[in-house]
DNA sequence: CTATTTTCGTAATTGTAACTACAGAAATAG
DNA sequence: CTATTTCTGTAGTTACAATTACGAAAATAG
């Protein structure tokens, strides 16, 4: 039964992904109506019917994106065999989200930086999200401690935070067009702060 | 000789100060004009009189940020004793600074992420900044390296990026909320990575 | 086919930001 | 005192962003 009135004209999950490049390379605030819709294909009419308004749009871009291309660091540091190992591969992996988009960088990161005071909405989202990662890294370095990689002393929230830290320095040293190669060299340092 | 005409009737440089204050907090595209003149006890007027346009007055205002407020980091670095005592001091210096405004964090490293084109300019002005804080690190390391405080085969280039990195994170966690303990406590994980 | 429902495209509308025109005020020069 | 210069406050102007009103179009239900 297909519904009643006319058909959309548009695909709304490609549109939608494609509103999630937008808000990725331009921000939240950055990113005008004109550019999204012209990036989906559509009038602001259609856009308001299928998505509400700009904040509900970005919402739901923040958890496309966070279902594909951000978890893909965080699942990258569960799977690795060891905690070292996973560690590294969540920083490689966070290198790889932060070149695949121009300009570079992660969405949850620099999505909503500074914003007029009528935009904390979408900072909250954001900021919410970045929490997550942080108790992502936290629960897998406590599982370290638990499974004796790490000495039983290790203050993994302070680790966490730290590791948190270098992913966002990573987003923003991409956003400042840092090469692959300068964002890999960061990965040797970084994992020395791992008591081994 | 004073002037010919008017008076003014406001103190340039406490207005650039107080500007300066609300750039910092707002960043610049969040700190709108009303902001400002409200924070300088002046009207449009005089504003645009007094410093040319929004763009000037930032530039002004990232001047004089670097020549009181983010400049002591950078002398912590290079006048404490030893490197590794220098580093920690710029870390620390950055984490006081980034505690100092409400909300935290660095105007260099803040105030303009995320840009419409029209203020690529701001953008670019900031980034310059930057990379002067970055060539300041790596001048450390390298004299650090010359007098032997460092491995003479040590990537000073790498090991600057890697603490830029660091006091991003820094301003961007004290943004988010971060208190002085939890800034502080990403100092021990960083220092690990100085060969000693 | 007709009525009903939903979408589409054009062209507003509304609100707000940066910036400024202009008339009056406050100083100096002669 | 008069002319000249520069600043100040009020009240715009201009541009542009998000959002929407409205009539035409495209589908289904009966």
């Amino acid at each position: 039964m297909a519904p009643r009135g006319r058909p959309r004209s548009f695909d709304r999950d490609l549109a939608l992904s494609r509103a999630m490049e937008v808000f990725w390379a331009k921000g939240y605030e950055g990113a005008q109506l004109a550019d999204l819709t012209e990036a989906m294909g559509i009038n602001p009419p259609s856009f308001y019917a299928a998505f509400g308004s700009k904040e509900a749009a970005f919402r739901e871009a923040v958890d496309l994106y966070i279902a594909t291309v951000g978890s893909a660091p965080m699942r990258a540091l569960d799977s690795a065999t060891t905690l070292k190992a996973g560690i590294r591969a969540m920083l490689k992996g966070s290198i790889d989200v932060a070149l695949s988009s121009q300009p570079g960088g992660c969405l949850l990161v620099l999505g909503v930086v500074n914003c007029l005071t009528e935009n904390e909405a979408a900072r909250e989202c954001l900021k919410k999200a970045r929490r997550t990662t942080l108790d992502l890294i936290r629960e897998r370095l406590e599982r370290g401690v638990r499974d004796g990689e790490l000495p039983a002393d290790t203050d993994a929230e302070v680790l966490a935070a730290f590791y948190n830290g270098i992913l966002q320095a990573i987003s923003f040293q991409a956003r400042d067009g840092a090469s692959r190669h300068d964002l890999e060299s960061l990965i040797a340092p970084a994992m020395a702060a791992v008591p081994s």
